[in-house]
DNA sequence: CTTTTTAGTGTACAACTGTTCACAAATGTA
DNA sequence: TACATTTGTGAACAGTTGTACACTAAAAAG
């Protein structure tokens, strides 16, 4: 037998992983119902109050495992050697793989970042502001970025982090149809950071110039 | 009397304004019924499919009127002198004023860009494409940019579409509540611009380079 | 053991959903 | 003039929605 907790988690994650599947199938998360989730979930919609709320307070929970996926992503990313070295070639290979690993997540992400509801879309921005300040953590000890501030550093961080992000909904979106797309995503996403990260070596905070 | 036309354009226009003004009191478009957006226009639920097929039908016609409103953003900035020699600064609040001044149509795309349905999102992408287009025959003249091969002149031009529309949310956001949030939105976005631009003068094509 | 707590069940309801259909009234056409 | 077209109406439908309530069975606590 197993502990009244402990079965509750497990429905609990049934149902969380009921709303992701009708994502990953191209639901919208606005308009997915209680009821279809508890449907999909094998249970019935009045058990779904026993773990939340509405779907907001469920949606606000998936937030909860992206930012505990994204800690993963980082960890694995900071194993490899010098993964800021080669920025744009392997990081961006880890992270595609890491997508497709769980789309599901990432439709949602993607869907919700802009879709959702404030309180939803505010989780998200704060859990890719983290990731970023992670990011902008490791980028200044390179030399070549000395000359930046570390305000400006985490503004880089965030502006390379939203690009990846911004994107992702295309590696998403024709990674399962086209063939050969997930070559030409990177291709373009590598071109994206590299220019960022150019930029970033030119960079020298508190100056006045335009263009 | 109007001619038939006449009047069935105007209950045509009072449908799409009234789920424009619902997005943009905060509902989601995905989520937006088709009763209510007649009820909004002052129109029985019926006559809703004398105009359009369903709400997608009508989402799609939206995204038309957003790109009447992006070529006209794009004629008023090319007036300008100059427009590109500052692009990080005037153009900058010139768009900040026009999305404050269409935030309902904005609030749309913002919502619908990632979140919408596959065919809502396909049309707005091709929108911000068709503008991404325009910007880079301009960009092309700029003599620091002469190193740059056409492809990646197109793909510049479609990273710094992609960070405006990236960031539009934000200001749409907080534009209402924060007070000089809007100062703040226009420096940060004014950084990331530059940096991009910064980052485009010292690219070369073809240069096979990693960092 | 007995008692309490609680995750999940089943029924019920009022509100709302998209869509169909027959109809009215105005506009266009001859 | 008379006829046809078409925009909008009103009633009706079957289905779905979120939520409330009383209930059961099993785990936890005493």
């Amino acid at each position: 037998m197993m502990s009244r907790e402990a079965k509750k988690n497990l429905t609990r994650r049934a149902l969380m992983d009921a709303a992701l599947n009708l994502v990953g199938e191209g639901e919208n998360f606005a308009r997915i119902s209680l009821r279809e989730v508890a449907k999909n979930a094998g249970v019935v919609p009045t058990s779904f109050y026993r773990h939340f709320r509405d779907m907001e307070e469920l949606g606000l929970n998936i937030v909860d495992d992206l930012g505990m996926l994204l800690r993963k992503l980082m960890r694995s990313a900071r194993q490899a050697d010098n993964y800021l070295e080669d920025l744009t070639q392997k990081s961006i290979d880890t992270y595609a793989d890491f997508v497709v690993r769980h789309q599901n997540h990432f439709y949602f992400m993607c869907q919700c970042r802009t879709g959702g509801t404030p309180a939803l879309r505010n989780a998200i921005r704060q859990e890719l502001r983290f990731f970023a300040n992670e990011l902008a953590a490791d980028i200044c000890q390179q030399p070549s970025l000395a000359k930046v501030s570390q305000e400006d550093l985490e503004l880089i961080a965030q502006h390379i982090v939203a690009t990846v992000a911004e994107t992702t909904i295309d590696l998403l979106d024709l990674a399962g149809t086209q063939r050969n797309f997930r070559h030409d995503y990177t291709k373009q996403l590598q071109k994206k950071l590299r220019l960022i990260w150019l930029g970033a070596r030119v960079w020298r905070s508190h100056r006045q110039e335009n263009v």
